[in-house]
DNA sequence: ACCGTGAACTTGTCTAGAGGACTAGGTAAC
DNA sequence: GTTACCTAGTCCTCTAGACAAGTTCACGGT
């Protein structure tokens, strides 16, 4: 077993945030590396000579850090880092959408990684007060709301909902579950809307339970909320997109002129 | 008190989740409101009648989603919201240095929140590895480090250090604590280093429990990362500076032309 | 008027033990 | 060979109690 150190009595940290540390520290220093296992309960109880409740506390604060995760009659262990994946603000380039691709396949091939979409869902339904606010509708106006989830290698990374004006969306592939080659912003051009820039707001914060389920994530981990605005060469605003990533699944990538 | 359910043994959700579901719906729904105290163990251990631990589960569910924190002593409250300040993607405008303004003092005046800049320490450093990349430098250069924390109403809301290279910020204010008006992105302009833009690498993570200390924030609340490389005119990098923002106090807004 | 003390409240930490649920592997019955 | 069961190991949930430490406030003494 992995050399642990001892904890001191007459530290003024309490037992199981010395007993945390350790195990940290045996992480950081990769002394267990992901994808390991950590002594278990048992283990730990008989080597710092402590209770039950004490070692599960020290643990605990690791799980909340989002170092380790338990799975439930196996053990715990060092998560495992997922593929980052760096979305480069020109992810949105036409290049690719000419190329037949959306912004997310293009991106995965790029990177090396098997994308895949799925529980795709599209709905019709009433604009919310911020929704006609962003989108320049009426409050009586309706949108389609395309929802997926996207998955790297397997693992799922994020999920999306994106908003399109029932006018721009009408008659085009849209409205279908699969929009066809290049994603629905190509869609979107053809239908005679030229693409002319986007705003993105990021944003971070702790799942909610439904999304830790979808997401497949435990405790501990937290989110990268981004709503993405498309405008049109006229600046007229054609869809929303609101999409809450897996946050140690990315880093997003801008670029910023002086001015 | 407030009107709390009941739990349902029958239920198959274990009691301490139903409590926290409890508690969480009054928090969604406005019945508690930010600032407000939750009840107290005591009362919630009289009123489910269940064991003081798991009570304590459940509020550890709630803390560790971000949605109330614990004061010693006095009680557990519903997380009030701080200010949340929006960062347009243009905070870096010459146009705010020339009024003598740093983009954070620049930023916070306009959204009204009085700033304070505090934990200032300059070093003189040898570069990282990674630094030395994206400065372009030999692994034998010397960056000057500066390194401090912002406030927004007395509230911790960031921790960012900058890097400089030495051979640019030599002969300026920027080796001196207080860097004067304008902020370094004015001396560095000075210093004849005209600024063209910048590239931001966005992502998010669990804050380490110094950081927690620093930002003074209680588990359960992600922080943003920020590493922003400023460029001159000329694609030579002047500057790296790497941010740890308070993830619920920001929300930053990019701009990304379609191409 | 001021200060200090203590009581009563709060959350934090730890102990000791019980049963439950899930996983993985071996074994016996078919 | 396949299936069913059993067992050991794991983490999960809950109980009951103890002491510690921080906060607040009323009460008495000065």
């Amino acid at each position: 077993m992995i050399d642990l150190g001892e904890i001191d009595r007459s530290d003024d940290r309490p037992p199981y945030r010395q007993i945390a540390g350790l195990l940290r520290d045996r992480i950081k220093l990769g002394r267990l590396k992901p994808g390991e296992q950590l002594p278990s309960e048992s283990e730990l109880i008989q080597h710092f000579g402590v209770a039950r409740m004490t070692v599960r506390q020290a643990v605990q604060e690791l799980r909340g850090e989002g170092l380790v995760v338990a799975e439930h009659g196996k053990g715990v262990f060092v998560r495992s880092a997922p593929p980052v994946r760096r979305l480069a603000s020109d992810r949105f380039a036409r290049r690719h959408r000419e190329q037949g691709k959306s912004a997310f396949l293009a991106e995965a091939e790029a990177s090396g990684h098997a994308p895949l979409v799925d529980q795709i869902r599209v709905t019709n339904e009433a604009v919310t007060a911020e929704l006609a606010e962003r989108l320049h509708l009426s409050t009586d106006d309706r949108v389609i709301a395309r929802s997926r989830r996207y998955l790297a290698d397997g693992v799922p990374v994020e999920i999306a909902t994106s908003y399109i004006p029932e006018r721009i969306a009408r008659g085009t592939k849209i409205t279908d579950v699969n929009s066809g080659p290049g994603g629905i912003y190509a869609r979107i051009e053809e239908a005679g809307h030229e693409l002319g820039h986007f705003t993105e707001e990021v944003s971070s914060r702790m799942p909610t339970p439904d999304e830790r389920k979808v997401l497949q994530i435990g405790s501990g981990v937290p989110v990268l909320t981004l709503l993405r605005t498309a405008y049109d060469v006229h600046e007229v605003p054609v869809e929303v997109c609101d999409t809450v990533k897996v946050s140690h699944a990315y880093i997003l990538e801008y670029d910023v002129p002086a001015r």
